[in-house]
DNA sequence: TAAAAAATTTACGTAAAAGTAAAACCCGCC
DNA sequence: GGCGGGTTTTACTTTTACGTAAATTTTTTA
């Protein structure tokens, strides 16, 4: 049940191109612990899994969360089952990272907001002054 | 019709405890150009448009926007009517930033539902195991 | 197998966004 | 009229997130 395009490795270069990052960039995000490519001889060989977390590394960027940040969502995302104790903090630190981003959410539709009044008023002005779009 | 709690004017560090920010950082941003208070002898004085500007750029820096963006963002508000070249080169440059808000919340959404799962496998997991919440 | 292309390590550099520290200034108050 | 608190300027420092370059090794291709 395998996708057919489902490559078993990725090479550095490949990735930086899909994802337009440089090559440093995959090299510290692995020195900063968020991936960890396998290796045959000194050459990385990333997987799908290191694909995917490279994708969650970008969207965090775009969200504006820091490396480290990020490394937390990580954490939350590969939290072994665990006891008791664990599940709980773990349940609350889930609360913690969604609050945030109901914030930025809160903060992202108000922009969207103000932007909407001042196109509609350009629009307006533009109407006015007798241009068509 | 002015509001009774309106302030003619807001010492540096009123801002400072109302944004959870330094002296350093408020002067930075007038360094910037994001505000410009006026000036009693050396000393700011910061009007409520200063502090409205303030709460615009602490909503950008939780949103990941550079100082330059939010610079960008303040001149959209600020541009005056202008005339229809003006008027036309706004209007795309909202639809830009317009653009850039939806992708960012896009990936909010992504990554809260993702969180769901994860609280909702735990809260299972701990049903299992017999554990109230 | 030789040459070209890609990848690696090591190390110094840099831009953005402040932090921190020192020295001087102003201002109301006892 | 000195003193404490808040403010200002100047300037050096720090952290984050990479950029850039050199020298070397590994892999691929002709």
């Amino acid at each position: 049940m395998k996708s057919p395009e489902q490559k078993q490795f990725y090479s550095i270069t490949e990735l930086t191109r899909e994802f337009g990052v440089s090559t440093r960039t995959i090299r510290f995000y692995e020195d900063e612990g968020l991936i960890q490519p396998v290796r045959r001889g000194r050459t990385r060989l990333f997987k799908p899994s290191d694909r995917r977390l490279l994708m969650l590394i970008m969207r965090g960027k775009r969200l504006g969360f820091s490396i480290a940040e990020i490394r937390e969502i990580i954490a939350i995302y590969k939290e072994p089952p665990g006891e008791v104790g664990q599940l709980k903090l773990l349940v609350q630190r889930v609360s913690e990272k969604r609050d945030q981003l109901q914030q930025k959410r809160k903060d992202i539709d108000e922009t969207i907001a103000e932007l909407d009044q001042v196109e509609e008023q350009s629009l307006t002005r533009m109407a006015e002054l007798g241009v068509g779009t």
